[in-house]
DNA sequence: TGAATAGTGTCTATCAGACATTATTCG
DNA sequence: CGAATAATGTCTGATAGACACTATTCA
């Protein structure tokens, strides 16, 4: 039995990086410089390394990739996938992980020679990623678009302090659809734990200043928020 | 960085199949052979296959340990599990399986010498599983318990046909809670998908006989049914 | 008939969705 | 003031939860 079994498999950890800039869904892409697939886009990610478990693993990537820390992020195991003809290379299982991070200042220098680009994921939901790349990415917009809703995700896409308008923007955009203003506000400052006040105030170039606040500690949405609402 | 690499990895599958019986959540595992943790019960698995991926493998499992084939029940993958840490034999990556399956009517007779026994899940709890398997149990149990909340994965617990009595017992056993049976009656019925009516009844010893139901096409639940009903 | 279980009907508080109205800022 | 955005208030239809009531079977 035992001779049955495959040997030389090698595990990675893979990343599906999202934020949210101009409008629209990115996900954190860098440019294959090996075979295979050299030269296409890929997601982020690596080997297991000696001693270390898959959340180290994609704790250590992400930081390399978005020079983001642990804290004030998301990151979740997404789910792994093993099938034998996914890697060109040989038998190659990945754990693919989901990691929401705000928008961030300054363009992502990784700390290797790979160069990450912020991609629209709308793009490449039809397009040529490396390996089944395209498959887990598909996946993990999935997840996020199920998170929001009965978790406190979304709060993760926004730098603190942020408004209730920029929140809804982070629903509106990954849902892809229009949410009434009023009916939001409603919803998620009766969320206990959502949002915690911090009394201050931020003006916009126009209009009245919008009250700010931060990720409150709960992490789940009870009720939910769904997504059946109509546009207006 | 090539050499900071893990070698030698192992990856297997390891199911934790639910059922109902007795009234009470049950987990089915088997007594290992061998060390490490000889004479312990842990969740049945194996080794990835040459050739096979991971999904195939979790198929094949479940159907050596119970007869079960791939229709007519429920698997879906748990997570993986690849602490370093967790296996005293090497790195082991563990992609865990979760499955429902209806009481079955035969004691579990494994294809293999392993005895497979169903445990009530409740004993395991605190109790001492090989490896890092009451931790995987505990997470596919959890799973489980939501998954009720917004899928109909439910009726995968119920051997076709079955009356809506014994849907609302999986939920309260599941949930360890008890429902109104005629909110959650008109709840189940007016979910679209979630049965189809036979015309048939069966009758009990006592009572009025119960319509019977076969499970529908629908997987999502929406509007979902909340846990968070008080007893009677 | 009575016991037991299945199934229907009804009342009410709550809430999502729609939308009107008020508040606060800048130019 | 007018424009723009934030925030509050109000109305209504739908529904979850509670619970009364009817239906159907067996002994």
């Amino acid at each position: 039995m035992s001779r049955e079994h495959e040997t030389g498999v090698s595990v990675t950890v893979d990343l599906v990086v999202l934020t949210i800039r101009d409008g629209a869904v990115h996900v954190l892409l860098v440019e294959r410089g090996n075979t295979p697939y050299r030269g296409a886009l890929a997601l982020p990610g690596g080997y297991l390394r000696v001693g270390e478990g898959p959340d180290a693993a994609a704790l250590r990537e992400l930081k390399e990739e978005t020079g983001l820390d642990g804290a004030s992020l998301h990151l979740e195991q997404l789910r792994a996938y093993g099938e034998p003809d996914r890697d060109p290379r040989g038998r190659v299982v990945t754990i693919a992980y989901l990691a929401f991070v705000p928008d961030l200042p300054e363009p992502v220098a990784g700390s290797d020679a790979r160069r990450a680009v912020w991609t629209p994921a709308r793009d490449m939901r039809a397009g040529t990623l490396a390996f089944d790349h395209a498959r887990i990415l598909a996946d993990g917009i999935e997840r996020a678009r199920a998170g929001l809703e009965y978790t406190t995700v979304a709060a993760a896409f926004c730098r603190e302090p942020f408004t209730i308008s920029e929140l809804r923007e982070v629903y509106e955009i990954v849902w892809e659809t229009r949410l009434d203003p009023s009916n939001f506000r409603r919803k998620v400052t009766r969320s206990p734990g959502f949002l915690t006040e911090t009394g201050e105030r931020r003006a916009a170039d126009l209009g009245r200043p919008a009250s700010l606040y931060r990720r409150g500690p709960a992490s789940i949405l009870n009720p939910p928020i769904f997504r059946g609402q109509d546009g207006r």
